[in-house]
DNA sequence: AGGGTGGCTATTG
DNA sequence: CCAATAGCCACCC
């Protein structure tokens, strides 16, 4: 298993993330097998180019925080983009047990609630 | 080849 | 709850 082929895997669940829904970068390290890789996954999702059309923005950390630095304005680019998806925020924090995505149970996308 | 560095995490206090 | 800590591992000098 090459370096890129772990890429092609990670790009390859990461498109499959449905819109209202996220992902912890651990998660994202074990689908692709690599179970300590999380902070790969991270290094991985930072290179992205700018106009990517992977959902880069649904994948967070552990604690259902983003991980990413604020703008200048104090604003969290990825927050706003959750938000944007009906994705709920609170103080700065998601639920990954409302949000987050179970590929196994939930390929669908549906809430369990 | 060696050491520092993260878009991380589980654990502990 | 938050903070410190200690593992982690590919990348990049």
């Amino acid at each position: 298993m090459t370096m890129t082929e772990y890429q092609q895997q990670l790009y390859a669940w990461l498109a499959g993330i449905p819109k209202g829904r996220v992902v912890t970068y651990g998660q994202l390290a074990m689908l692709i097998g690599r179970p300590r890789g999380a902070r790969w996954v991270g290094a991985q999702l930072r290179g992205l180019p700018p106009g990517t059309s992977l959902p880069w923005h649904r994948v967070v950390n552990a604690s259902g925080r983003s991980s990413l630095p604020l703008q200048r304005d104090g604003s969290n680019r990825q927050l706003r983009l959750l938000a944007a998806e009906d994705i709920e925020i609170i103080d700065g924090r998601i639920s990954l047990r409302r949000y987050g995505w179970r590929p196994d149970t939930d390929s669908a996308g549906q809430c369990l609630k």
